[in-house]
RNA sequence: UGGGGCGUGGCCAAGCGGUAAGGCGCGGGACUUUGGAUCCCGUAUUCGGAGGUUCGAAUCCUCCCGCCCCAACCA
């Protein structure tokens, strides 16, 4: 045997992506770059869902030596916001990526965008539709009839040029024309059947204000923008396979027009991530931002990137998660418990402990000095000793948790029962002597004893099963603390992870109604993740002011009683 | 019923003709200054189904079944 046996590393599958990103390097395709991007429309605050996408696009540049650019797809202005883009800046940062000074907006473009549009008509490729939205339906066809020609498909080139600028100088109200590709209106592909390449909306655009009333569509913008920052590798959702054809059709024709593009880049779908008991739907968590069901998009109940870093989720947990849950085509509902195990994973090895008692119940050491107070000594984190340590008041009248006592125990329950020990963690072992009780037979407090000699450390002997946690009823501070039992919203796991909450209504919201708890621990510093001993991990507001504390229960718990019975049951 | 995708354990996911990795979850055990930490063990005779090719098939062929996406002047 030789400590210098060989470890062998386990070979890490690429997945299917970077096995054909590997494969272009290999070919020597791009002239050996990698270039991708992460191009979210700034109409929303970036959710869990799209921190696969962006580990994805910065991941791939990082790994393969290349740089991936944030662009914002700001293409229709009626939805977008500043606030989003802020938003999205602070949130891909945060999650630790750089784009250094590669930001971009598709709006960069619009006047190229313009230029080339131009170009299709000119070559024939491209023509203003004066049909209404409506007739344009009704001419697409249907997916199993093909679509009929507009009438208005073979306008001479001067006119659709002419068309086309007035357009664009405001001469005409939304919807009299819009731009389409002149492609196949018999195609058995939908999205080739002439798209529409602009369409007049006079919106004031966050960035552009009034310059422009005709905006390009994604199909249209997309493709060249990837082109024009050269992009190698675009990657994108399941949902635009179908376009594939389109954004190539794109860029192939406007290339051979001699468009000034870097890249020819290549179109990758991979499918979106969805969770269980989570509503990743834009449109529901506008509503329940606007609806004020939740107070704002960084509310730590909504699983936005704002949101879980309140609750207190680490970035390196939520890229530690993206990179389990693997890339793949196939349509998947990742149990939110991978989320929770990398959360707690990296909190483990980083929270500060604490002690805190969130449903008390009193106890009294009949043998311990009135007035008296004791420092006992506890380590901050027993998985890291540079931690270091912090002293805790011990005194007469303690609080304990309601669940850690029982009066009529079952097998295996090593906690507090009438004349059971236990540890109090850190101090003594206490012994429960009597039970005292209200009128209504309610327990109201335990009167203890304790063991002197037994003072947690190198010199005590004495071993009992159980430790508890508690806190000093005179020391502890009291604390609002809200618990929120499942991450995120839902109690019901939604059909394929999609339609959680289906219905936003005050009974499928019931389960985001906080409560408020008693004593709580007494020294915490807001930004700081504390892991409470054994009620898992909280985390101060990371928000919140100074001196107003308020925990955030920052990782689903599972009932200990629930482990219990079902161990009896078997 | 047109087109495009996808089907490997409860959830993800490797595998790419040589006899089913790994993670989460779950079950059991150990440990103990907490049982929710940590460590150990277990968890697909089988890859949507049926045929076929082959000495050999999750991997190749044929047919069938199921699920998802597309008929916004959204992205």
């Amino acid at each position: 045997m030789s400590d210098n046996a060989p470890t062998v590393e386990p070979v890490q599958s690429l997945d299917f992506i970077r096995e054909i990103v590997t494969e272009d390097l290999r070919a020597g395709k791009h002239g050996g770059r990698v270039h991708t991007r992460f191009p979210p429309e700034p109409n929303g605050y970036l959710h869990i869902g799209h921190a696969k996408s962006i580990c994805l696009n910065f991941g791939v540049a990082v790994e393969f030596g290349g740089i991936c650019n944030l662009r914002f797809d700001d293409t229709n202005p009626e939805k977008e916001d500043v606030e989003y883009v802020e938003s999205i800046q602070a949130d891909v940062r945060w999650l630790g990526f750089d784009w250094a000074d590669r930001m971009f907006y598709a709006s960069d473009y619009f006047e190229q965008l313009y230029q080339l549009a131009e170009q299709l008509i000119r070559d024939g490729h491209a023509y203003a539709d004066s049909l209404s939205a409506d007739e344009i339906r009704r001419y697409r066809g249907t997916l199993t009839e093909p679509g009929r020609n507009s009438p208005y498909r073979h306008r001479p080139v001067d006119e659709n040029l002419d068309l086309f600028r007035r357009m664009r100088g405001s001469d005409f109200e939304d919807g009299a024309h819009v731009l389409r590709a002149k492609i196949d209106m018999a195609s058995p592909n939908i999205n080739m059947r002439d798209p529409i390449l602009y369409r007049i909306r006079h919106a004031t655009h966050h960035r552009t204000q009034d310059a422009w009333c005709i905006y390009p569509t994604y199909d249209y913008a997309h493709p060249i923008s990837d082109a024009l920052e050269g992009i190698t590798h675009s990657l994108c959702t399941l949902e635009f396979e179908d376009h594939r054809p389109l954004y190539d059709w794109i860029i192939d024709t406007l290339r051979r027009s001699g468009a000034p593009f870097r890249s020819r880049p290549q179109q990758i779908e991979f499918a979106r991530l969805n969770l269980n008991y989570t509503v990743m739907s834009k449109r529901k968590l506008l509503a329940l931002v606007e609806q004020r069901y939740v107070n704002g998009w960084d509310d730590p109940r909504m699983p936005t990137l704002a949101g879980i870093r309140r609750r207190g989720f680490t970035p390196e947990a939520i890229r530690d998660f993206c990179s389990r849950i693997g890339v793949a085509k196939k349509e998947n509902v990742i149990d939110v418990a991978l989320l929770e195990h990398t959360v707690r994973e990296d909190l483990n090895k980083r929270a500060l402990r604490a002690m805190a008692v969130l449903r008390p119940l009193k106890v009294v050491i009949e043998n311990f000095p009135e007035g008296r107070v004791e420092e006992v000594e506890a380590v901050n984190n027993p998985e890291d000793p540079s931690a270091g340590m912090r002293r805790v008041p011990f005194s007469r009248e303690l609080y304990i948790e309601r669940d850690d006592f029982m009066e009529s125990p079952p097998k295996k329950f090593f906690r507090l029962s009438p004349g059971a020990e236990v540890r109090l963690r850190y101090a003594y072992i206490l012994k429960c002597e009597r039970v005292v009780k209200d009128g209504s037979g309610n327990i109201t407090e335990l009167r203890c004893t304790y063991d002197p000699g037994s003072l947690n450390g190198a010199t005590a002997t004495r071993r009992v099963k159980g430790t508890l946690h508690w806190v000093s009823a005179a020391h502890a501070r009291d604390a609002e603390v809200r618990l929120y039992d499942r991450l995120f919203f839902s109690p019901d796991p939604g059909e394929g992870g999609r339609d959680a909450l289906a219905d936003l209504n005050a009974d499928s919201l019931q389960p985001l109604a906080g409560c408020k708890i008693e004593p709580s621990v007494a020294s915490a510093d807001p930004g700081t993740r504390y892991q409470f001993e054994r009620q898992g991990y909280f985390c101060v507001d990371l928000d919140s002011a100074p001196g107003a504390p308020v925990f955030n229960r920052t990782v689903t718990l599972k009932d200990t009683w629930a482990k219990i019975a079902n161990r009896q049951d078997t």
